[in-house]
DNA sequence: GAGTCTCTGTCGGCCAGGCGACAGTCTTTT
DNA sequence: AAAAGACTGTCGCCTGGCCGACAGAGACTC
């Protein structure tokens, strides 16, 4: 789902949209900010113009990530979802009615809302997979994982290092699962050879495919 | 989300897309027939013309509805769902290639499919809380309420009739649990009083907001 | 009306995983 | 270095819900 070449920062640049800049309203939030909560009734619709921000899904206890909004990519807070700043980040807001007016129209625009959507939507569905029909270790596995293929750093004897800041209650989180339960599996992993933990939230993966395979053993 | 106010279709018929009709195939499908299926590799976007067409998320045993696509509706096939006719259906399919040189440019048809991609998200975020959050007899409460609400028939009492030609079986498919779990709570409702079943495949909801009510509850 | 099929209700066994509790360990502060 | 605080590992209990099994109950065929 991937339509966008041209930047829609660029493309919102070009002279012809030069009067729409008035009603696009600048917003700085900090790291760790909200730019949206569910609930608070605001109606709007943002354009990222830099830093990187996280869409997610999250009730009491649980979060679940749908996705990393970058630069040029747009949203709209009415989604009930949480929307927070991952690094300092600007954003362009407007609100539903003047965005309907002035830039449904534009192409550029809409396939930005369409590649975005298109990128959340997949994630769900695999959340929604993850939930119906894999257990906890499953998704942890998953998670590791992921995390190793994106943003893994490969060392020489072929084993992966991941690097999570995270406690492992927020792993548990983001898994929708406790914190005892996963404490629970991730020694198992350890005992089982599967992964190391040399420091606090650093893993090794000493071999990542072997590793992914016992994620999907355990589906019913 | 919702952007379109003319039928994609109706646009299409203008002379400027003339050319464009013979790349866009017209399939027929009967109604259970299916115009997608995961895992069989095609790659197509198709419109649908005429019928209803249902796209789901299924699994071996379970199956999540995630959206109807009606008239004028966009869709592609490559998003690791189903999508099953459940009337005869007509649909205008070409392949991502052709539709992504000829198409994505044109703001009905990209609005369009934010239209689409926008229902169906919300449907999956929906589908998330129920599984993460709600146990079964909220998600089987919920499905009735839904069904009452947007297909009910209203009676003279107050009550609410609907119509499932369902199975039990089939009915905890479509909220993820199993036959005798659901039959269980289903009798559970009606010594309860919250329903009533005068016959196969038809629900009696004497006070539909109390029934609601009693969904909530079980949140934990 | 007898046989066959499909659907429904109910029971008991079983297990993944949530939750409270508590001890141990690592960090930070003063 | 001592105290306070946060994070982690484990144990045991408990429950929601899956599953197999089996017994009615309608419906359909011959």
């Amino acid at each position: 789902m991937k339509f966008l070449e041209e930047n829609l920062l660029d493309h919102l640049q070009r002279p012809e949209f030069a009067e729409l800049h008035s009603v696009l309203i600048s917003h700085s939030f900090p790291k760790g900010g909200y730019i949206c909560q569910p609930g608070t009734g605001s109606n709007l619709v943002f354009i990222v113009v830099s830093g990187k921000v996280r869409v997610y899904l999250g009730y009491e206890e649980k979060e679940f990530n749908l996705g990393i909004l970058t630069k040029g990519d747009i949203y709209s807070t009415h989604t009930g979802t949480f929307v927070q700043a991952l690094t300092d980040a600007v954003v362009l807001m407007t609100d539903v009615k003047t965005f309907r007016r002035r830039m449904v129209g534009d192409p550029e625009v809409t396939k930005a809302m369409v590649r975005v959507l298109g990128n959340i939507l997949k994630t769900s569905f695999t959340i929604i997979d993850g939930l119906a029909f894999r257990d906890v270790n499953s998704r942890l596995v998953a998670l590791l994982a992921n995390e190793a293929r994106r943003h893994g750093l490969a060392l020489q004897d072929g084993s992966v290092q991941i690097q999570i800041d995270l406690s492992i209650e927020q792993i548990a989180r983001l898994i929708g699962s406790t914190r005892q339960t996963v404490s629970m599996l991730l020694n198992d992993l350890m005992r089982a050879g599967l992964i190391e933990r040399p420091g606090r939230g650093t893993f090794l993966i000493p071999n990542l495919s072997v590793f992914e395979s016992v994620g999907g053993v355990t589906r019913s």
